[in-house]
DNA sequence: TATGTCCGAATTGTTAACAATTTGTTTGAC
DNA sequence: GTCAAACAAATTGTTAACAATTCGGACATA
């Protein structure tokens, strides 16, 4: 569905989604450093994949590098520099919306509905994680739809700026904000769609 | 001098570097797949830490990745997302030179005239993969001060807008630009700093 | 107690070999 | 001649072993 799968080789992309999502919901402390060997049996695999998934983190800038010490969690972001982030993200994502409103495809529209409403089922349970997770999958959509160029440097901002500080808590509110986007991009209102990103990204 | 550089482990980064010079100055064409033997006998290796530097330039974005086909050299950036990527490397310079220049120590001001110089060299000499990389040294010089954290978010921005189009061959207004700057920093006035900043960078 | 040195364990860095996948070419049927 | 299947070569993905470095504690000395 929705993703033409480059089939096989998951092992790299799913082990650094995996720790991604560890970091987000919080499961590793601040500087504490990531053993290899731990993780690799931790994933069933060698260091090998393991080494590559967390040079990519490192490269995302969630996790810092320290030749012959490996890789630990990163410090979290300053207040300013959490706002110069969402600034760029938002520029970023206004973009990216007012590409992707005009020229979205039927199949397009029935995905951002359908990753909308995935996001209200995590937000019902309440599973930070889990509302986190999809809450990012929907904003990429239309990044990675507007411009696969940039899909990298989304994820390693949108990432760290949750990782800051995370609004996602309040789960009625997610809800709206969202529901507010997508409804304006299905009435192909670039205007709306727009503003209420730039509500929902602070 | 000026980095205390973290005794050995050059490979992944040092290759990176260069491979990332090589990008720049238009060594390889677009599309073209980078084959990582080749790359390794080039830099007397084996074919891990090569591995391991084109995944950290597949992150920066100046390199795509395909599952099982390695990576190639990405296609430029349209000439939309440039204006974005600039707007986002101006966001983040602006606050590292407002951080930077009130804080900065007399090394740092000594360092700072010190990679002036070295640019203006290179305009001389009027090499373009010397004016970019030193031009690129001196702006990382305020960015990894101010903000350690961002530097290789700041990395990728760079490096593509770079290699988009690349307004560094009219040298004499290279020299200038970046002259004003340095001074303005030497004054401890960030407005003009920014200012000037500005101006150079679009 | 405080300090410094040495040694062993733990961890990362690198390599070469092997497995799996893709790509190019030849072969053969029609 | 065209197309498709089969084979061969090239390339990437993964692994385990080895080398180099860092870390922690025991021990000796002042």
């Amino acid at each position: 569905m929705m993703k033409s799968f480059p089939q096989r080789q998951a092992y790299r992309e799913s082990i650094s989604n995996v720790i991604r999502r560890d970091l987000i919901s919080g499961k590793f402390k601040c500087d504490e450093p990531m053993r290899e060997q731990k993780l690799a049996t931790r994933f069933g695999t060698s260091r090998g994949p393991v080494r590559d998934a967390l040079m990519q983190l490192t490269q995302e800038g969630v996790l810092v590098y320290q030749p012959n010490k490996g890789v630990r969690v990163s410090s979290l972001l300053t207040d300013e520099e959490r706002d110069v982030v969402v600034a760029m993200r938002l520029e970023l994502e206004k973009y990216c919306m007012s590409k992707f409103v005009p020229t979205a495809s039927q199949d397009d529209l029935d995905n951002i509905s359908f990753l909308l409403e995935r996001l209200k089922d995590a937000c019902e349970v309440a599973s930070l994680p889990e509302v986190a997770e999809n809450d990012l999958a929907l904003h990429r959509y239309w990044v990675a739809q507007a411009s696969p160029h940039l899909e990298s440097t989304w994820t390693g901002l949108s990432v760290r700026m949750i990782m800051k500080y995370s609004r996602l808590d309040n789960y009625e509110q997610s809800i709206t904000e969202h529901t507010r986007i997508v409804e304006a991009i299905l009435n192909r209102d670039v205007e709306k769609a727009v503003y209420f990103l730039g509500e929902n990204i602070l």
